[in-house]
DNA sequence: CGATTCATTGACTAGAATCAAATACCGTGG
DNA sequence: CCACGGTATTTGATTCTAGTCAATGAATCG
């Protein structure tokens, strides 16, 4: 279940130990970093990452699955603040312990960086001073999106946007969107209940704006359509 | 209305003008350069200081005032992101233009540094690049606070946590607030209508929790009975 | 002062939540 | 392969919180 991964193929360049002090990785960037120093770990579905008020020693990188931070009331009302796919940086905070607890959605892979490791190459290397700050603030423009969201959207401009984010940037085409995550966690994500994500689901599938050949599935027949809705 | 400030009494070092090329700023960090570098500009309440999808040029510190900065749907509905304080920075993004726009809430003094004035330092300055990262990942904090309230809380644990977030952690003697915003701000910050943010003002009054001297006056009487409603 | 903007209050409505039940889905073991 | 139990999702009926529409009252500024 844990092992230290070798250096990639992507990287083509012998890179020393941290032990020895010095190691290049300008060249791959952050994700460079995480390829040579990370702990690959994986999670259970499930699973927690992190949690919320531990100590936050070290920074993420989804490999293989997927990835939801969460922020809890006293009585169980669960805010999700965002959704990490393969490819993404999570856990970027410069506080000592986190705001958020991070769990696996799905059976998942995850690199982990310490951060006193991070934080020592940032010293070195403007560059990756420079996307560690990157990333960190292209969070917070998605959280800001969010916020949008969560203050002015209705149901359906939620799941709209919901459904579009997942999607990407492609053509008008017809486009299937595999949802790793639960009825549930996408109405702790859009600040709505499970009933009205599931019936929002189903009026847009009446619109014709959507298909549901299965409830993890969306085929997204007009996009514009839900431009539209999107607000 | 516009100048070059001085360096001032807190900076004792000499620091060398920009364009010679280097600056210290080590002693006093991101503050130290904004009070090195900025040019202070006054804002009249409502104004713009920079709008959404401009260009993200400057980085910006509240000398004097608040500022909002605020995010707007087509058909008009606005949701505030945050609210800035004197002493506060903002417009921290790393992309290329500002995701939302910034607006005095009164007449205010703001302090402008250009981004790559700031981008040059942190390149030299270590110490400058991680209270910039520090400052990015406390909005990214805020932001995800700010997510739980709009996606989970009702609008009498939004107005008690937004009476509290204000009031700061003094003791709990009688605490005067002074709200520098409309209601109208309050309302798209929290995600409420006006008349539901001055029912609810209305309603805490009733309970003693608070008392309203004038609108813009808030007295917290009972600052655990707004924390029992805060969630 | 008078005009204008801002805030409060009231009556009613609407959209999403809640409560409740039915249906679909999934892995397990007979 | 199919029956079973558990979970996830969908659908329905009803309730309730906050929104909308409307009017009054207070504060602010020439």
């Amino acid at each position: 279940m844990l092992g230290i991964s070798a250096i990639t193929e992507t990287e083509s360049r012998p890179a020393r130990s941290i032990a020895s002090g010095v190691v290049r990785a300008s060249a791959t960037g952050l994700a460079g970093v995480f390829e040579m120093l990370a702990m690959p770990m994986a999670f259970e579905r499930n699973e927690e990452i992190y949690g919320e008020g531990e100590a936050a020693e070290y920074l993420y990188e989804v490999v293989r699955g997927a990835v939801r931070t969460t922020k809890m009331l006293a009585d169980g009302r669960r805010q999700i603040g965002a959704f990490y796919r393969a490819g993404s940086f999570f856990g970027l905070e410069a506080s000592d312990d986190h705001a958020f607890s991070a769990e696996a959605i799905c059976n998942s892979t995850i690199r982990m960086v310490k951060r006193s490791s991070i934080v020592a190459m940032v010293a070195r290397d403007t560059s990756l001073a420079a996307e560690l700050w990157a990333a960190t603030a292209s969070d917070l423009r998605i959280a800001q999106e969010h916020m949008l969201l969560l203050g002015r959207k209705t149901a359906e401009e939620r799941v709209a946007s919901f459904l579009l984010s997942l999607a990407g940037e492609p053509a008008n085409g017809q486009i299937v969107v595999e949802l790793p995550m639960s009825r549930q966690d996408i109405a702790d994500y859009l600040g709505l209940t499970i009933e009205t994500v599931s019936r929002t689901f189903t009026r847009l599938e009446d619109n014709a704006a959507i298909e549901l050949p299965s409830s993890r599935r969306v085929v997204m027949r007009s996009r514009s359509g839900l431009q539209r809705l999107n607000g």
